[in-house]
DNA sequence: CTTTTATTGATAAATATTTATCTATTTAAC
DNA sequence: GTTAAATAGATAAATATTTATCAATAAAAG
């Protein structure tokens, strides 16, 4: 069967779990960099410390294109540097937060999020006594001018921590409107047209395996 | 090399892909049975809703040992119980909460995590305006008492929202006093003695996925 | 009652990802 | 200057995961 088309077989020339250890080193790297500071760092340290093995760091690292020299390792900052880059972390991208809710001004108070190149410009939420008012200086408008507000500032990222029931709605407005990638923290499966990035963070799923571990722990002993 | 012992050999046996799948058809399951109850459904049905392949629904359904029947499919409210029982979420785990800034109290307003049998029955800060409060309900305690807690009320699972400067520090002493297994939200990665399961969970793991697929998209067109 | 069809369940193939091995390089020590 | 050791980078093997194929079954239609 064809799955994939020719723009999703580019994407996923670099393999989903190696993406997902990037920031894991990136978050290490700049946590020595500021603790304790040193020139060059081996695989073999990073994986010991990230309880992993040498030989994935080096591969992890090589689609970066960092490189790194025999006998010495590789240069901190230069690691830094290439996944910053690679992941396009180097310069902010805007992004509308939708829905205002608990997790919503969480994620608003984020400080982390600037170290990731992710700028939240503004909120939106239907709720009359948030709208007009700021969350950690950020403005919460009405949901009502988000379809004006996107088309235009151009922002390309839309926050989704809307409720349930409201998540595909949002989604069509967002998505008609000219959004191109949908971070989804709502507890459902929301689908978009083709072209369109969808990123579903399930707390639930990472809650499933931390449960199914610690009843297998339990039980067998 | 002799990668994993008896016990996490036993835990690898179920693909963590897999466990990451079952909630997502968890949620639509019960989603189903609210908005449009029937009683059989197929797996080519739930693959069309969630976009993905009949096979897949039914070897993932397969672990949780559910049982369809040919030309009809499973019935709704059987799968559910599966995958309830299969991960545990049918009697609910108490979890302690630590950390109760942002998301922290984001966490501790969250309604979903009753679903998945989670239950947080109290929070730890340092904050001396924090301790002695409540947020949605659930009391704030001093991160003082929590070895006490820990070890008097046989509590298991602990919830890390603390900053990543004290992440480690926190961990140790949960661990010393006797929980089993961390879900951990502060953008570090904490180690933990063998035996002791930690879920991490990085939203900067996700963002770097939705990052470059976006980077990608915008740059081939 | 027989045939057709939709569907599961089992088995097999293909693909993706991780892990190991080997080679070349470069620094540091002698 | 030569040798030894540590390390990246390339290639290969092993493992895990996904996807496809096929056979069995039960419901529905004729």
């Amino acid at each position: 069967m064809m799955k994939q088309n020719v723009v999703e077989m580019t994407v996923n020339v670099i393999p989903e779990p190696v993406l997902r250890r990037l920031p894991v080193y990136y978050q290490y790297l700049r946590k020595i960099n500021l603790d304790a500071p040193k020139e060059y760092i081996s695989c073999a340290r990073i994986a010991e410390e990230l309880n992993t093995l040498a030989i994935q760091v080096r591969k992890d690292m090589a689609v970066t294109g960092a490189q790194g020299r025999p006998r010495v390792g590789y240069k901190v900052i230069e690691l830094i540097k290439a996944i910053e880059i690679f992941l396009g972390w180097n310069n902010a991208s805007e992004a509308y937060l939708i829905g205002a809710g608990n997790l919503g001004s969480a994620l608003l108070g984020y400080q982390g999020f600037k170290d990731y190149g992710l700028n939240i410009i503004a909120a939106f939420d239907v709720s009359a006594d948030k709208i007009g008012s700021e969350i950690y200086g950020k403005k919460v408008l009405s949901v009502k001018k988000l379809p004006d507000m996107i088309k235009r500032t151009g922002v390309k990222i839309g926050i989704l921590t809307a409720s349930a029931s409201c998540a595909q709605e949002l989604t069509d407005i967002m998505v008609n409107a000219g959004i191109k990638a949908i971070w989804n923290f709502a507890p459902v499966k929301i689908s978009a047209p083709e072209g369109i990035i969808v990123q579903h963070e399930n707390l639930a799923s990472s809650l499933a395996v931390l449960s199914k571990r610690l009843a297998l722990l339990l039980a067998e002993r």
